[in-house]
DNA sequence: CTGAAAGCGCTTACAG
DNA sequence: CTGAAAGCGCTTACAG
């Protein structure tokens, strides 16, 4: 039953030319054959059915058209998890990742990680060409990772610079200027934010930079404005809620850093019975897509997530084929998207 | 700045043994190693921090410790994207496959597939030890992509069995039989199902017999009951939604088979000003991890999409190894979770 | 332009 | 128990 693998050399041979001659013409070093060559290899490929294996080309090489893309390993309620199930901003960018990679003849390999030690692991045992990295970790874990000797992107990094490794990053303080902006121009003097921990966050120490930007150029005392710092998830929206509702009576709008928290404090303002936008006002970031859809819908600050993955491949990739223009980092547009979350104030 | 790649050469010289004896060591051939020797091994590979080179490795044995999960290409607004980018189901369930592979020593490599053929060439040329297959496919794909000789897992299917590929899935049947006896019990007659189209469904065309055996069980004639058949997604929901809202006012509730489709459903119905519960009573299917955030939170048949994921990886590499007694179809339990969209009828 | 040969880093009979 | 050698399926100088 189990067919006998073709080879080049079954290739070659039904072809009457060497093996040598069909690598070159599969290469495409059509400088090294004549048409006629490459036509009489073309059919015999065809005629075969015969599959590049890219594990045997990978080793000799050297090049695996494999990249890795990395994330956390992370633990909620002692089950082991991924950022993938926790948060569709990865679902989404590691979407158009794929793609962009495909197109351009790489596939991909995913792994969660609990340390650098596993990321260079993977990256040396599969050769891989490049590795993206999501999520943040400790500046530790990077100065590990990049001892490799591959090309890497990290995604929303503010300290890659040092090592001159390619980020795809987004405008933070900007975006969170405007969101701040929007909540201003609507009258809203009592604002607040929801952040993740900033200690441990250079995003969100970004976009609370511009939260400042904003407040204090309105002439408001940023010492009035409510800090309120969570985890960047639902849950982390719901701490968010409680916390607003616990002593802030007073607020009349935040700001929250992440579209995945706004979804946890909305459940938790309408389960103290408070109304979304008319007691309170949120604007969210990210634009998942799903705010669209949440009720009332979800004002926020929109960034490209899917584009940005197929930044990142190709970044990735300009880098891996030496394509050095291609290969800066990139910080892509933020707007705000007004949508049924935020209100004037009464 | 490039260092030598270390190799097993390497440490087979600063050990003093022959490659094959590393070979053995690493391999834990133990029967063919004293314990002396595997003590010089094994302190060579951590002085020298050698690492296995998969790709020489795979080259040489024919296995590559590396199975790929295939879903489909999508498009939506003539944007590529995937399943994963659409349904969270997808994160959750490739999330509990990459834990479990990992933990058993396998990595994983993703793709979004517009074609049987994209699989089996990819499966060729990384020579892939197993295939997860996400997704709903029409028949012709299955035909070819069972030419495969590797193993197959295939997730919710319901024609696997004629190929022997194993099947990880739920009692689809029960699950909409409980959550249909949940609004009956509810004291509702007029109840619609919101589905997929279920000529292309087959897993929908389980669900529907469910609801339909107990709405008959019930005495009521299952000819008028509403059914509508949309896309699995929130759009789908939403014209659910549309549809439910413009012809069919006296529905008091409805199984709708996705907690995706059920989150557009209850958008439209807010748009409209229907209240849900109190105006109808929604039980989705799944019970993604949102759905317990959703306002109000959503009542549901609930299946564990990280275990089944796990379960996929246990499946999978137990027949990749020809542990038999692993590798029967399994079909995971489902349970109805009642949160806020029902509600006893008026 | 084409081919013979060495090499990529492993594993696996086979001899000893 | 250990090692020399062939082989996995490619690519890449090198000769011709």
């Amino acid at each position: 039953m189990a067919m006998a693998k073709i080879t080049m050399r079954d290739v070659a041979k039904y072809a009457g030319v060497s093996v040598a001659t069909v690598s070159n013409v599969l290469n495409h070093n059509d400088h090294k054959t004549t048409e006629a060559t490459r036509n009489k290899v073309f059919s015999a490929v065809n005629k075969l059915n015969y599959k590049m294996d890219m594990t045997a080309r990978t080793l000799s090489k050297g090049k695996s058209n494999l990249i890795g893309i990395f994330m956390p390993q992370v633990y909620e309620n002692n089950m082991p998890g991924t950022i993938l199930k926790e948060n569709p901003y990865y679902s989404e960018i590691i979407s158009g990742i794929e793609y962009s990679a495909r197109m351009l003849g790489y596939d991909i390999l995913i792994a969660c990680i609990g340390s650098a030690e596993q990321a260079i692991e993977l990256t040396d045992k599969r050769m891989l060409d490049g590795i993206a990295i999501l999520g943040g970790y400790e500046e530790v874990f990077w100065d590990k990772v990049y001892t490799l000797e591959v090309p890497i992107v990290t995604i929303d990094s503010y300290n890659h610079e040092r090592k001159g490794v390619i980020n795809v990053g987004i405008d933070d303080e900007f975006g969170a200027y405007l969101a701040t902006k929007h909540l201003l121009s609507l009258g809203h003097t009592n604002i607040a934010i929801g952040t993740a921990i900033l200690d441990y966050s250079p995003v969100n120490q970004q976009r609370y930079k511009g939260f400042i930007s904003a407040i204090t150029q309105e002439g408001i005392d940023i010492k009035d404005c409510l800090v309120i710092e969570e985890e960047v998830s639902i849950k982390g929206g719901i701490n968010v809620g409680y916390r607003l509702i616990k002593d802030h009576k007073d607020v009349t709008a935040i700001f929250i850093v992440a579209d995945i928290m706004a979804y946890g404090l909305m459940k938790t303002l309408h389960q103290f019975g408070k109304n979304v936008p008319d007691d309170i006002s949120i604007i969210g970031f990210d634009d998942l897509s799903f705010s669209n859809y949440t009720i009332p819908a979800l004002t926020t600050v929109r960034q490209d997530i899917y584009t940005k993955g197929i930044e990142i491949s190709k970044l990735l990739i300009g880098r891996i084929e030496g394509n050095m223009e291609l290969s800066d980092s990139i910080v892509m547009p933020v707007s705000v998207v007004i949508r049924e979350t935020t209100k004037q104030k009464k």
